[in-house]
DNA sequence: GGTGGCATGTAACCGGTTACATGATTAT
DNA sequence: ATAATCATGTAACCGGTTACATGCCACC
């Protein structure tokens, strides 16, 4: 009776079918034409994907064949797929998340405006921020304590991990700042 | 005939075997404990990982039970192993490897100064920064492209992931002088 | 003598990769 | 007619995750 854990392509694919109810092939488009984190675009992944999720019932497949288009599968979420879809948009930010799953909470965060509020979005940033800040000084300690050590190309490389984080802790600000702004606009 | 694909997880554990034979205990405590490259420490992906290494004759592992030691079993690399590392490290930088594979690039960097010399370094380092000053400028095209019809979060989630590619430059044009300082030096 | 850390392993499961396969429709 | 593109699918393989299992040694 435990719901079975969806993968990452899962709630990718989640999202997109949330924005607006689409084929496997549209998905492998999108996949494949803009920077969407990294996924595969190969049918071997997607369509795998999206028979699990329909499945589990978060989603539900029409077949689309009104007069002479060509057969098209068109997904599109059930009521339990959007309950899981928010409830995974909702999950707190763990140290975790941001040592190991970047790209999941980059994912959360770019699905978010879909779904909740903008003081949800902030409190999500806000959280990051909070993870960044007490994260990045630990990754520099790590970088004086073992500076002896290191190759320097090995010095570099983590200098180059420091360095992103520290820019996504900025960027973290800048869409704080940036949601902040519209807040009080409106 | 044709060798066998080493994983990522495999060119890590030649990397780090190369720099000093270790036990497999020896290599979790290294995932658990630094900032590697967020592999894991889980038994059940090393040791598979160390054996299939050695069923393709990469690495040897001998059982080191000196006098009142605890049975440890250490790996150090073959001749075919090191050289399988350097043809690795030695791998031209492709647009895909940026796009898709930066962890993979940023290991091979990590683990260079062992093996190559300083040139084969800034070479691999102005090859970083040549396919990241081709891809920056499309990621930003297609965010001005898209910018009315994506929602602002996932506006944020590209900026975000367009800063961190320009971050990466930058760190790339710093490690290439941190280089030819030191060539100069010498 | 029992707890906790050292050290190595195995097995089920799951999902992504790769490659193959099929057929319909549009364009030349 | 035939090539390209649309569109969906399957199957073998591979490797990481999770969880379990074992036994030794040191320390108190």
């Amino acid at each position: 009776m435990s719901p079975p854990r969806t993968a990452l392509l899962g709630y990718a694919l989640l999202g997109l079918l949330h924005m607006k109810p689409s084929s496997g092939y549209d998905i492998r488009k999108i996949f494949a034409m803009t920077p969407m984190g990294s996924f595969s675009d190969s049918p071997g992944a997607i369509y795998p994907a999206l028979r699990r999720l329909e499945g589990d019932g978060l989603i539900r497949g029409k077949i689309e064949n009104g007069s002479s288009l060509r057969r098209r599968k068109v997904f599109h979420l059930t009521a339990a797929g959007t309950t899981a879809f928010k409830q995974w948009l909702n999950r707190s930010v763990t140290h975790e998340n941001v040592v190991r799953n970047l790209d999941e909470l980059m994912l959360r965060f770019s699905f978010m405006e879909q779904v909740t509020s903008e003081t949800a979005i902030v409190r999500f940033l806000k959280a990051v921020q909070r993870e960044l800040e007490a994260y990045i000084p630990s990754l520099r300690e790590h970088l004086d304590a073992h500076k002896t050590v290191l190759p320097r190309s090995g010095r570099l490389a983590l200098e180059s991990g420091v360095r992103s984080y520290e820019t996504l802790l900025e960027w973290s600000k800048y869409a704080i700042t940036s949601y902040e702004k519209e807040v009080k606009q409106s």
